[in-house]
DNA sequence: TACTTTTGATTAAACGTTTAAGCAAATATA
DNA sequence: TATATTTGCTTAAACGTTTAATCAAAAGTA
């Protein structure tokens, strides 16, 4: 059953007696070439069941028509609906995507990066690591002359396109709308000031709470590595406050949940007592009770946008074009917890 | 800065004035080779900064030393993990994966064999979409002769190796677990029959409900398509009982959720009015209030268990050995939900 | 010493494409 | 009719490795 030799070009030419390159040309729709031909050509393709050898093209034209990804997890609902818009415009394109994971590991992105560089990917679309702040592997890629586009968790440091969401604007879109509903001391569980998106949420933050004229309380603003637990313990130190919060927004999802559950043992009302808004929009937000507000982070369009950013790249390999950087503006979805 | 050239074999072979041939064995560590020579390879290709070129040598070699991966979502806990360390494995042994999404679909899931088979991988090692009945693709790659290993959801007929866990006896293991609590009504909220794990999970609850002496009550075992709307709708129908049942076993994570919500919202206590179990360890099970008890697939396992299997199995490519069909244990995580 | 074996390399072909260069025949142009 | 252009293909080289087949020199054996 298992027809153990592969048809080539070579068996088309065989079978109508013209040469390798004319069946070749045939497949590419050389205008070289009558449409007579062409259409034996593709003919006896089909009949043949040939399959082109990605490989031998691949080796000859000198690209592999591959994109490497990296992303801290695939686990993640962020990150997989991302992975999947891309993938859609890039196979639209003739690109095929792999994938690799850096768990969040500095050594192991590093790994990925020379694993992907090794398979002779045509470019690379990375998210980085929370822990990366070396930022030599990536030269190595942006060396090797192929294109390097960053999502979400860039650096500006780095010089290259990125596509993320505006934190800041993002701060001050919950800012307004916990005024909104008539908060008053709202506070702020954020990531670490070093890393970029977090340290813009935390002034998007700040801003918005002098736009509109309430006082910055700096027991209110605290930094954490925004686990579960870390929302857990944040949440109750906010408790033990002798004036206590009316809302508390918090840069991750999974804080937020860490939050609530302190919030539900404690038999304090979300929404009337206080409010909460997460930040991710994580499947889980909309299974908890109450359903937690949070910030969508527009996903499919960050895939697509770093997939078409990659296909302009490779189209002007030469062109040292202006630096393609896209914010887009995210989106509140409001949920019970804040309404 | 960007080398636009990048070494080759050969430019290494013209430093040191050897042919090309003997640098490539060089590499290889052939014995055929002197150790001086080797050194000086070896040295002369660090300091010209060698990378092999993967193509050329996939080429050559006819195998590519990719994996390609097909699962129905990376972006779910069981997943993603199965998919980590079936990663470890390979990248230990050289080879690389490709993963890719079916997104439960059918199509999708043909378009990616495609596109597998087009990349030229090694092999490749799948869980089916739920949509999947026809199996002529998957017979396609087994006529092109590289190995297939499926996990999770496979397919009896397809006659390729399996790795997968014991759903009939983790049905055992939840019912004898629920009996212990001293549950004498369970509920079963299950998959269609016609899908093979279902069907295990179905005929696992049933024979062990048998086996403790306990009446089977047709009233309490339900198929659906196990979503989260599934499970909230199927529990109402349960509390309409005139006789409810004290415990409710739900063959899926999610729709344990939408149950464990109805639940809560009619202030019956779990897990002292009923008590509830889950299946697939999903990371939200721990998440949410009450803690769902849960089924651990054993996603560890099963990724390095796929990952050997297909070692195993390019390592003997003629030797027709027997089906290599793996079934784990599963094991019983009890949370608040049972306890 | 004469022969065999081992050592350490070389040569050349091959993997399956793509593509620049070339060429004969057909067609257009003057 | 003689020349220029177009059409439709062929030839041959190249992409960077790997590997089977050789071969010369060195070492071992009788």
């Amino acid at each position: 059953m298992a027809n153990n030799k592969r048809t080539t070009i070579k068996d088309i030419a065989k079978a109508l007696d013209i040469s390798a390159a004319a069946v070749s040309k045939a497949m590419h729709n050389d205008p070289r070439i009558s449409t007579k031909t062409k259409d034996a050509v593709k003919r006896v393709a089909k009949a043949l069941n040939y399959q082109p050898n990605h490989l031998a093209s691949a080796l000859r034209k000198g690209k592999s028509n591959l994109v490497g990804v990296i992303v801290p997890r695939t686990n993640s609902n962020f990150f997989s609906s991302v992975i999947e818009h891309m993938e859609a415009v890039l196979n639209k394109a003739g690109y095929n995507i792999i994938i690799t994971q850096s768990n969040e590991s500095f050594v192991k992105e590093c790994k990925n990066i020379d694993t992907l560089l090794f398979t002779q990917v045509d470019g690379i679309i990375a998210s980085m690591a929370n822990e990366t702040v070396d930022l030599s592997y990536y030269e190595k890629i942006k060396s090797k002359g192929i294109p390097l586009i960053l999502f979400d968790r860039g650096e500006n440091d780095l010089d290259v396109d990125y596509i993320g969401i505006n934190d800041y604007d993002s701060s001050h879109m919950i800012v307004e709308h916990l005024i909104t509903k008539g908060c008053k001391r709202i506070a702020h569980i954020g990531g670490y000031r070093r890393t970029r998106i977090f340290n813009n949420r935390i002034r998007g933050y700040v801003d918005a709470i002098k736009k509109n004229n309430l006082p910055i309380d700096e027991s209110l603003v605290i930094e954490s590595a925004l686990t579960l637990e870390d929302g857990r313990r944040e949440m109750k130190n906010l408790l033990k406050l002798i004036d206590r919060p009316d809302a508390v927004y918090v840069a991750s999802d999974y804080a937020a949940l860490g939050a609530l559950q302190v919030l539900n043992e404690e038999k304090i009302s979300v929404p009337d007592d206080i409010r909460l808004i997460g930040f991710g929009n994580e499947p889980f937000t909309s299974l908890v009770s109450p359903t937690i507000s949070s910030i969508d982070q527009h996903s499919k369009a960050i895939g697509r946008l770093a997939a078409e950013t990659f296909l302009k790249r490779v189209a002007q390999p030469e062109l040292k074009q202006s630096l393609n950087k896209i914010i887009l503006d995210a989106e509140l979805v409001v949920r019970d917890s804040s309404n």
